[in-house]
DNA sequence: AGCTTAAAGCAAATCTGTTGCATCAGGGTC
DNA sequence: GACCCTGATGCAACAGATTTGCTTTAAGCT
């Protein structure tokens, strides 16, 4: 049973804020499970129990850093609006600090859980922009095909060829997808 | 120097023979580099020197899987060809052992080297599917757009959301990619 | 207040990962 | 074909990480 208000969560919450200080401190490839202990004032073991290892600790803190702190901004239209968060996630995502972020979230994370849960990130973002574009009464494609036009490129190239991925490249990816919409099949 | 013939080459074998053993017998969470190392006659840290860590040596047993084995199919046509190379694909990648596969290929990789090559072993497959329409004269769209409108969606889904992935799937981006290409922006 | 139980602390034992030094096998040179 | 040079491997000792059984703590419930 999760007790949120109860010890577990102040050594959750005390066990990720050590990572975070960790790793802007000395770097990811020095952390170790006791260093992180230590920091955080528990046992190693508590760690090992709860966690199982340094990845799938490191891949909880990733998807942290990967939650979007703020709704898309409202350019006024769906491309400007798809465009601009396009190339926001595009520069967010395919910095070191971003693509390091990604890998852990997707390394520690043998069930899939974490990944999901990026995706579902993304997926909620989007949702907005569509939406709002249905209320400006705006014809717009549906979450999917965003999430395959825009989202999917952009991370392939990420994580398969993280070279020369500019805002050019977010930009078109974003008027594909809404030009090419209802374009014929 | 990389000496082809001698006993780096040996033992290279060896090692990687050895990996793909006890992955088949114990699993991938069992495995440890001790295990490989007796397994394959070799010491420990002759492992730890050439590979570093047991994800390194991992991700490079997954490019050997990944590459492909035989050039696709001549189906006769352009969308039969893809339509047919985006099925098998998906199959190969989406079963639990392709996401193992990709997902070692990726994590145990710091400088992008073998995910770079998985990405062009997929560049390969398609290049020789579009040089192939295009001896047949028919308009067929570039590597870069194949790679961006079937190859990252399906690896996208497969990374991040690997459920309901099917041939009908595959077939949809591989139809959409020819038919769209000429298409209105 | 007292009881129940999941989670954390502690400490011993085990195994992994690291490192310095000696040895060995290939490749190149004469 | 015998001889050196180079880099990779073996060996062994060590440091540190991970595991595990048992005890203790504290949150939630009646």
């Amino acid at each position: 049973m999760v007790r949120p208000g109860g010890r577990s969560a102040r050594v959750q919450q005390a066990v990720h804020t050590a990572v975070r200080e960790l790793q802007a401190e000395v770097g990811r490839p020095e952390l170790t499970v006791p260093m992180v202990a230590a920091r955080a004032g528990v046992t190693p073991s508590t760690i090992y129990r709860r966690w199982g290892d340094l990845q799938e600790l490191l891949s909880d803190v990733a998807v942290e850093h990967l939650r979007p702190e703020a709704p898309p901004e409202d350019h006024g239209d769906l491309l400007a609006d798809l465009r601009g968060w396009a190339e926001q996630f595009l520069e967010e995502m395919s910095s070191p600090a971003g693509r390091a972020y990604i890998r852990d979230a997707l390394l520690g994370d043998a069930d899939g859980d974490n990944a999901g849960r990026c995706s579902a990130y993304a997926a909620e973002q989007i949702a907005v922009v569509l939406a709002r574009a249905e209320e400006r009464g705006e014809e717009a494609p549906d979450v999917e095909t965003v999430l395959d036009r825009v989202v999917a490129p952009m991370m392939y190239r990420i994580l398969f060829r993280p070279a020369g991925l500019t805002d050019a490249y977010a930009d078109r990816l974003a008027r594909e997808a809404v030009q090419g919409f209802g374009a014929p099949r």
